[in-house]
DNA sequence: TAGCTGACGAAAA
DNA sequence: TTTTTCGCCAGCT
């Protein structure tokens, strides 16, 4: 297995509620690896031949950046997608991160 | 084979 | 507050 912790990764990205958002070093804290964010990232980099399909999309870095659109078929299609869920996007970054933010620590535990 | 890089983040200075 | 360094795992040169 070349990670349980990727399987992993896609799952909880897969639980994020649509319209919401959530960031990589969340998800690799919820996972118990609070240091292994670039490895979250780095597995998106896959998600795209995974099924289903990972909400890539709803990954973005701690400031709300939409980092990862460069990896899309667009760079575009990022924040076309988050748009079309009611996120508004400016100049690459999520506006109200702070309130759309979901995390998986929190939301899963209650 | 060894070293560098990468959709990141936290701590240290 | 901003800049720098380290850690994580896999893939590439």
């Amino acid at each position: 297995m070349m990670g349980d912790f990727y399987e992993m990764v896609y799952e909880v990205v897969r639980l994020i509620p649509r319209g919401r958002v959530t960031n990589y070093g969340s998800i690799a804290r919820y996972l118990g690896s609070p240091q292994s964010s670039r490895l979250v990232g780095w597995a998106m980099n896959q998600s795209h031949s995974k099924t289903p399909p990972v909400p890539a999309h709803r990954v973005v870095n701690r400031n709300g950046e939409l980092s990862g659109r460069q990896h899309f078929a667009t760079p575009v299609l990022m924040e076309e997608l988050l748009k079309a869920e009611g996120i508004r996007v400016k100049r690459n970054t999520v506006v109200n991160f702070k309130m759309l933010f979901w995390d998986p620590e929190k939301e899963l535990s209650l």
